[in-house]
DNA sequence: AGCATCGTTGTTATAACATATCAATGCCCA
DNA sequence: TGGGCATTGATATGTTATAACAACGATGCT
């Protein structure tokens, strides 16, 4: 791991109120964060960046918690369908979501680097292919919005 | 194949004067727009949508210009590389580029039931995420935005 | 308690997407 | 005319993802 969101944060504290955060999305939403899927969460967050499927799955069966691909596919479906985690198109990799509960339409920045991943918020309406889309008469259900590049660290150390 | 750029509009002719846009492009830049790549092209360019490398290479293959994934690949490769195709990295999918020349940061209006897709520009610097990129100290290098939905089309037919 | 139901997990197999490698060909130009 | 280089042909393999079905287990009902 390396740059995390960017810069240094206290990683513990944030980890910990993120699976507050979650463990109560799950309690209010009746959904349950059985521990392969509490596990691949706290796995997704401990790195702060994207991770394929078969990395997790390697995390997971080191612990005994699985051994084939569908255990991390359906624990990576369970935690994008309940906004725990994103899924990474431009590199078909997951990340632990930070901010988990509020309504999302996540925009990503990921190092091409060190494939460290930070968050932010878009409005996929206000946007112009939000315009397009009205004029096209084309409704939007999902957006995806991923920015590739350097993070800081990665441009200092000449990556 | 159904909606067409999400409007009917005269299909031959919009190819033609995309190939000879292309060819433009490939003479000006020193490019070879070998068969195999401009067949590659008027596949695309043909669907209006979303095909994938293994359904390139059935097209392909069934004109005997290769058999072999490579050949599809390859193909691609030099087709995105000279902005003459797009990758559509939420469905690991390619579409050929409506307007070739122009410094591209395309963003796609994409129907998650018949797979067309719609090319608008965006520009990532001056979008929200733009500012966090700067706020954060982050060089982007690439923009990947795709909006999932349904076109015109598709909602008549309540698919 | 008995038992039906439904979500979750275990396991096997395979599908879909993508690339490494190396040999052969053919184009351009010195 | 032959050296260099981009392109193509072909084999093999790597990586990402899902289908299908059996077994388990929590929940709720009577």
């Amino acid at each position: 791991m390396s740059a995390i969101e960017f810069r240094d944060h206290d990683h513990a504290a944030c980890m910990r109120s993120t699976m507050q955060a979650a463990e109560a999305q799950c309690t209010a939403r009746g959904l349950r964060l059985t521990p392969v899927r509490r596990r691949a969460l706290e796995i997704l967050l401990a790195e702060h960046r994207a991770l394929g499927a078969y990395d997790l799955l390697a995390h997971l069966s080191a612990e005994g918690l699985g051994a084939q691909p569908p255990v991390a596919y359906r624990a990576l479906d369970f935690l994008v369908k309940a906004g725990l985690a994103h899924k990474i198109e431009a590199l078909n990799a997951y990340v632990g979501c930070v901010h988990p509960g509020e309504d999302h339409a996540p925009a990503f920045l990921i190092c091409r680097s060190c494939r460290s991943v930070a968050e932010a918020e878009t409005s996929p309406t206000k946007s112009r292919l939000g315009d397009a889309a009205r004029a096209a008469g084309f409704r939007i259900e999902r957006s995806v919005v991923e920015a590739e590049g350097l993070c800081p660290a990665c441009q200092e150390t000449g990556a």
